[in-house]
DNA sequence: GCTTGACCTCAAGCTACCTTGAGGTTGCAC
DNA sequence: GTGCAACCTCAAGGTAGCTTGAGGTCAAGC
């Protein structure tokens, strides 16, 4: 809590690579809150670089900011997260890409059954299964492999 | 080329899951192409079906509607695309499930190393690596694993 | 011939995820 | 104590991918 141990925003945009516009977002989104100075000047903690390091991997993986804030809403509020800490979230990280990577393969597996049988009816063969998204509904951007 | 072989639109969302007005929006996109009546209204072939269908699996796998539009645009404009057309594209997309794939794997095994060796420090880690996107600039909703 | 439902266009709206701009303040260095 | 980069807020704009609404036409049945 050493007040040398709090960066400016300016600081965690170039250790991270995130735009400071980008860094701001979060924090109103609620990913990330930031001292202030009593300037009114936002400082944060070092380990704050590994919250937003977390924050793009886990946009790699297809989450959404409202995902990944009940991820990181498992993490202490007030103290600097351990290590076990943030053991706990990446397990949990693990999971989600083990179903992501069988999912993949499932589809791949259907693609070469399509390619093989010759059919190559894509609605017949099951690999897009109209029923599977039927009254999905809802709006916005389509994410993958939901 | 019958014309008992034509379908409106509402007939190819009912058989593809779609709604009407997102398929009119691929036609937007140059996605879609099809006749029009005499009475200005959407007539598409059977093989559409496929097509929207395609449209739909390349989106679970992470495409933007301009890659889609760049692969659907392999096939013949004009004539029903045969099976081998089909095929051709069908093993573009193998591939890139295979390297998505690949991806996630590397994922997972730096995720499994900072977990193993206890530092976890995503960043040099090297699992999150900022100089892979620093300068990838571009606007937009992030998509997965790029 | 008239009703009804499926179709048409065009403009505006919405979600997710940010960036850009205007207009103003802080804080460190000289 | 002053200059200037880095910070602040708030509103508006941009991209991707659609949906919704207003206002109107087409086509098949009764």
């Amino acid at each position: 809590m050493d007040k040398n141990d709090l960066l400016p925003i300016g600081e965690l945009a170039r250790r991270t690579g995130l735009a400071v516009s980008a860094i701001r977002f979060y924090e109103d989104k609620g990913l990330i809150a930031p001292y202030r100075t009593m300037g009114n000047q936002r400082r944060f903690l070092r380990s704050d670089i590994r919250r937003l390091s977390f924050i793009l991997i886990a946009q790699k993986l297809g989450l959404g900011l409202t995902e990944i804030e009940e991820e990181l809403s498992k993490l202490p509020r007030g103290r600097t997260p351990t290590q076990s800490d943030w053991q706990k979230i990446s397990r949990s990280m693990r999971g989600q890409i083990d179903k992501k990577i069988a999912l993949l393969s499932l589809t791949r597996r259907k693609l070469d059954e399509c390619i093989g049988c010759g059919c190559l009816s894509l609605t017949r063969c099951q690999l897009y299964n109209r029923d599977d998204r039927a009254g999905t509904g809802g709006t916005g951007p389509r994410f993958v492999l939901d």
